[in-house]
DNA sequence: ACCTGAACACCGTTCAAGT
DNA sequence: ACCTGAACACCGTTCAAGT
């Protein structure tokens, strides 16, 4: 075949991870393959290899993609909310949303790559940390005399609970028999966390 | 080659399983192959499929391995405590020490698989609820007066927040630069969950 | 210069054929 | 009966050769 279009690097990149965020939604990142990719944007396999280092620096791009996504999930959920702790429990809803719509994205964004050499993409670890902050701020303002070791070690002990509900759940080991256990959890879990929270900040 | 030697099933089978395990604490279950795991044993690949199904089911026993280690170093970390609160503290501590000590089991513990038709090992599923009862004991004895259901939901918020600690360090997303932060993050966790639940079980 | 097409060194899994 | 060896349909990645 010929030559079938001209596009730019930046282009093929987008369209190579737009291609594979949409194969990851659909099938899971197991069943990503370079020549899947290839074929949904009709190139051949070779041709990815122009435009990124490897496969796996393909899926780093879908992370921060998805990465994006959740931040904004997040985000979104705290605007109708009022007060820290309504913030917060709507934060750690859109997140087992997050987790349970876009299962596939959830397990590919926590699942632990062997990043060989590659630069992980800084908008991926930024998101990170912007998700951190938004639990941090919630917690200054409910409790306004906290340092911020105090603040982050409590927001990264609060989150890893909301973490570990969503990421149970999908591996099914939470092994609990009741309608919408996570939800319950994850409810339980941030009313004690800020009921003590709010007494001892420190 | 001729036949090397005379096997039972059940000798077989447990000859994979050790082989595969000590395949994966090496190198991690990424670089686990048929070929590799019959090359360990001193066969050939296609001889494993008449012990077990498929390379997914013997990574299920893998897994039911894996969580008996787990559970021994939960159990075994109880047994010096002195009291309830400090037994949920030494068992957070063994989870966390198990994820760091056995990466690579850890990962492949929680991480999803696409079990289609296997049945997961009884021995794994099992395994689970014991530890989760651990946690539940232990909550009894500090209040009780709470319900099965507050013990069940109050366990798994408690035990979510340990393993999503876990999770998030071992996949570097914690993002927090202090030595020990997992654990530190931990004690944190379990220290404001009893403060309130001991105020309030329900 | 951009992309292809074929190749290389691997996979998991099956199954006829040997012993 | 037990196990092999070869095959099938795949992989990720590289790179000489075409346009």
């Amino acid at each position: 075949m010929a030559r079938r279009s001209r596009h730019t690097r930046e282009e093929l990149q987008a369209l190579i991870v737009e291609a594979t965020l949409s194969l990851v939604r659909e099938k899971g990142a197991g069943h990503v393959t370079a020549r899947r990719i290839a074929e949904v944007i009709g190139y051949t396999p070779g041709m990815l290899y122009a435009a990124f280092t490897n496969l796996q620096e393909i899926l780093l791009h879908v992370n921060a993609e998805s990465l994006e996504s959740l931040h904004a999930d997040c985000v979104s959920a705290q605007d109708g909310a009022d007060g820290p702790e309504a913030s917060l429990r709507a934060m750690g809803l859109a997140y087992l949303g997050f987790a349970e719509r876009r299962t596939h994205q959830f397990d590919l964004l926590f699942q632990r790559m062997e990043v060989d050499d590659l630069s992980v993409p800084p908008a991926l670890s930024q998101r990170i940390r912007s998700l951190f902050e938004l639990v941090e701020r919630q917690l200054a303002t409910l409790a306004p005399a906290a340092d911020d070791v105090a603040l982050q070690v409590g927001a990264r002990a609060l989150w890893s609970g909301v973490h570990g509900t969503a990421a149970l759940t999908l591996s099914r080991q939470l092994y609990i028999d009741r309608p919408h256990a996570d939800r319950e959890i994850v409810e339980t879990l941030i009313t004690r966390f800020l009921d003590s929270w709010r007494q001892a900040p420190s």
